[in-house]
DNA sequence: TCGATGCATGAAAGCGCTGTCACAACGCGC
DNA sequence: GCGCGTTGTGACAGCGCTTTCATGCATCGA
């Protein structure tokens, strides 16, 4: 910075002014400055910067992994938006528990960013008071933690809608596949099962338990057994509703390789309208976590400027259900009871209703 | 720190040095600095120590959009690695020219890392030599630079062999599907297709440019049109190798729901195995991305610690075919010549062998 | 017993900036 | 013509560390 002080003939602090864009440079200095600086190829150490300002001009995020759908449209909305601000975006990578430990035992974000988004962890109290300690603001995404910013999707209603769209269609032997072991889910994940049973409640329907059965994600073989432990129920479901798209695409996939027609022996529904769906035709509940992002990076800055302001905290985003090929109203002769078969035809006309209603079907 | 210096009785250089694991400490003195870090819940500024060591313990890097399954996966396997370094992680997404241009203006990784590795982009030769003179090593990922340290897959071997593969299955209208438009990889596009052409050439098969038709990533319908190309052909392909996964499971998909049947009369082939392709049964060349980074990442460590030092510039990594599904012997009676009609048999036997050498076919 | 040696520690300079304060120059009103 | 506010600029302290150099002390061989 000396030496582009020099070069124009002014004092280092010009150079700085000049280079902060601070009004107070005359034209002519400036344009100096500026060709100066251009000369040698300068431009200012964030590091020193920062020392002195205190803000390092950093927006930290704290994933489970970078290698899944979600993460990927979220980090890919929230980098143009920083960019923009002049942030830079540093990233941590917490795919384990040992991780998560040492994470929390250097917590290496002190004093390295402006402010932490913290990405879908099911923290436990320490944790988060951990993180209260930072100095920084933190908003939790994807996840609501009492008393701190959070922007979240409402799982609850997502579910709810859902499974009314399959109620609608006729079905009442609704199964509900949770995923068991996708570190850092645990929270929609018990949301979006409330939201089923309360469909059911409302629609009358008395829950079972033995429709509610775990697999794990990105296992086809997983999802065959859960599969295999529904279809040798008694009464097995007309309708599964899987908590994730990937699990109900593995469903699919098991159920047409054993002839067993999707939609029509069984409808399956999905929850986060990824790519996938689209390319199984799976109808889905949507979340966007691209927007989910945006907005919690929208927050970040604004609490960075000012902590303190008056900004709304809590942000709640609403969830689409998006039928597609893989739903479908009950079969007259399917394997639901007859009461349930019943009603089919009249739920057809509901269905039709319920499914133009969809795009608007959220909190 | 200063704190910390007071709480241990000792100096702030002797827990400088603690804290960054010198030796020159008694195990004593030792011992009370560590003990008073932690009470006050002290971690030392990297910003100050850079400014002093010039080292900013940060790794940039630099992608064409986050939202992939090739970044993805990538990251995925930096990260760890990069923490085990105690090395953070920085992401600047670049996804078009206009982010490009600015990126190269400001060159805002300057003194902000220690290296900078570059994904799949396609650098003219004036921003390759700005990068030169960042004054930090700099990692060409997935692509090769002439003099400059570069970790990439060996298209024209996969794109050969994969090409061979359909041969050796008896096809010898062959067509290849390019994508155009996906910024940052040209690089690999061009050298696809030039694999492709060679093994056509070494087999004596007369190129067609008819069979060359391109496409755009990430359309279903762009990809109807390209197949519509090659299915009004005078002599349509019995085989077609697309440049990518998602191009290719887009051809099955179209083909499929216009009831030609896949593999029976059109062999579809991809390239880089992506989760994509495993949902669709996809036969395709595999290529690894968290190889790929990883070899990237362990290569930019070396090169900050010793830049001069005598380390292996250039890594090639090998492709594999993976025959799936979509592959088959070329039938009889297909639309394909009489005279390649007449080898397809003799050509069964060799695919077998050929399936069977795959997993080392790679240079 | 004494100087030489090694080791643990402290004092202090300085990394590259920013921000405060002082100051000079200038215009303006009375 | 003088005081006053305004504006543009420079000097300098200091952000939180690391690192060099100096120092004190114990150890050891002669």
């Amino acid at each position: 910075m000396a030496d582009v002080a020099e070069r124009a003939g002014v004092s280092t602090s010009t150079v700085s002014r000049t280079l902060r864009g601070l009004s107070t440079v005359s034209p002519e200095v400036r344009a100096r400055v500026e060709k100066a600086a251009r000369e040698i190829d300068f431009a200012v150490s964030r590091q020193a910067a920062s020392l002195v300002t205190g803000r390092t001009g950093t927006v930290a995020v704290m994933v489970p992994t970078l290698n899944s759908w979600f993460t990927g449209s979220a980090l890919s909305s929230l980098a143009p938006l920083l960019r923009a601000a002049g942030m830079q975006l540093n990233v941590y990578e917490i795919p384990d528990l040992a991780e998560r430990t040492a994470f929390f035992e250097h917590l290496p974000a002190r004093r390295n960013a402006d402010a932490l988004l913290v990405f879908s962890f099911d923290l436990t109290e320490e944790e988060t008071a951990r993180l209260d300690d930072l100095g920084m603001p933190v908003i939790y995404v994807s996840q609501h933690v009492d008393g701190r910013p959070s922007v979240y999707v409402d799982d609850v209603a997502g579910a709810l809608h859902g499974t009314r769209h399959l109620l609608n269609l006729g079905h009442r032997r609704i199964a509900f596949v949770t995923t068991e072991g996708a570190s850092g889910f645990t929270f929609s994940s018990n949301e979006r099962l409330l939201g089923y049973q309360q469909a059911l409640t409302e629609a009358g329907v008395p829950p079972d338990d033995d429709l509610v059965v775990s697999t794990r994600t990105g296992s086809k073989r997983a999802a065959a057994e859960a599969l295999g432990t529904l279809l040798s129920l008694r009464e097995p479901p007309t309708a599964v509703f899987a908590e994730q798209d990937e699990v109900a695409v593995a469903l699919v996939w098991n159920l047409r390789r054993t002839q067993i027609a999707v939609p029509e022996r069984v409808s399956v529904l999905g929850f986060d309208d990824q790519p996938l769906a689209d390319w199984f035709d799976l109808s889905t509940v949507a979340q966007s976590p691209s927007e989910m992002a945006r907005l919690a990076g929208e927050l970040a800055l604004k609490l960075i400027d000012d902590s303190d302001g008056d900004h709304e905290r809590h942000i709640v985003l609403p969830t689409h259900v998006i039928p597609r090929g893989s739903t479908a109203p009950v079969a007259a002769g399917s394997t639901a009871s007859v009461a349930a078969g019943a009603t089919a035809s009249a739920a057809t006309a509901a269905a039709r209703e319920d499914q133009s209603a969809a795009g608007s079907a959220s909190e």
